[in-house]
DNA sequence: ACGATATGCTCCCTTACGTCA
DNA sequence: CGTGACGTAAGGGAGCATATC
């Protein structure tokens, strides 16, 4: 399957109303000067201002630190899945019924011994974590399997644990970029409902302007002739001397229309006219 | 060559949990 | 201390691509 990282989230297929350039944000980490390590819902904050203050695990406090001897366990299950995965295809634990065979069982099974009574277990991310699965994500949005397990032995993480990572931060990335769409569209919205209202205004005062002044129209300049070609109907503002019957061209027009004998219409001044004129 | 099936991946939506005000 | 809002890890379904039979 190729993945083109365009398609990731990060352009949504909206356009700029200008240039028919894709939309872009840069979401990506821009080395803050706060924190070595920021966190998404530092990066997110711009929206909801909440968390202004420090997290426990800004105080030094790891929650996702598990005991060492889970630790060496977990580590020794990893080893086993990168072994797995280099014989061939990624251990992906997805929750397709389909795929709820073999391998994915297995690990399943596994998890929930670790869980004991088979709750869910939900872990935060260290701050050094995160960071490097951030570095990780700018490089490239998608994994694959081999770096999926080569970041999770880094990070002592379950490659599920990467997968869902990075899974959950192209979804943030996409959610974000839609607000910055929105947000783009509402404002050019708002643009031509204002050009729209001005032009409507310059209407009503042009409709005025001819009320007061009857003789305008007649003051314009308007062509007294047009010319009119009998068989194709169209019609052009060529010269009187232009307007005289031509024959058809030979086989040098081949596939032009035939030539016909151009007829004068007579023009009265109409309002539409008189539109056109002011226009000009 | 073609269809059926299995597998693995991503996307999307939802749920559950941790944290904070 | 209880509660609601918010952020986020994880569960689960659907769709798609690929490999195998």
């Amino acid at each position: 399957m190729v993945v083109v990282e365009e398609d990731l989230g990060l352009t949504l297929g909206l356009r700029s109303p200008t240039k028919h350039a894709p939309l872009r944000l840069d979401l990506m980490v821009s080395s803050p000067s706060s924190s070595p390590f920021p966190r998404w819902s530092d990066l997110l904050s711009s929206t909801s201002g909440r968390r202004s203050s420090e997290t426990p695990l800004r105080r030094g406090i790891d929650v996702n630190r598990a005991p060492e001897a889970e630790r060496e366990s977990e580590e020794e299950e990893e080893e086993e899945e990168e072994e797995e995965d280099e014989e061939g295809g990624a251990a992906s634990p997805n929750s397709t019924l389909s795929s709820l065979s073999g391998k994915r069982e297995a690990e399943r099974a596994s998890d929930e011994e670790e869980g004991g009574d088979g709750s869910r277990k939900k872990l935060r991310l260290s701050m050094n974590q995160s960071a490097i699965l951030e570095e990780n994500f700018k490089e490239h949005s998608t994994l694959e399997p081999k770096r999926k397990v080569a970041l999770a032995k880094q990070l002592n993480l379950r490659p599920r644990q990467v997968e869902v990572w990075f899974q959950n931060r192209r979804a943030r990335t996409k959610l974000k970029q839609t607000e910055v769409d929105c947000e783009v569209l509402r404002r050019c919205c708002e643009e031509l409902t204002e050009e729209n209202r001005r032009l409507q205004k310059e209407v009503q005062e042009l409709r005025a302007l001819k009320l007061l002044s009857p003789l305008f129209c007649a003051h314009a300049t308007p062509p007294t002739t047009l010319t009119m070609c009998p068989s194709c109907e169209r019609v052009s503002n060529a010269k009187a001397s232009d307007r005289r019957s031509r024959r058809p061209a030979p086989a040098a027009a081949a596939g032009a229309r035939p030539q016909a004998p151009w007829v004068p219409i007579p023009l009265r001044p109409t309002r539409l006219h008189a539109q056109l004129q002011l226009y000009r």
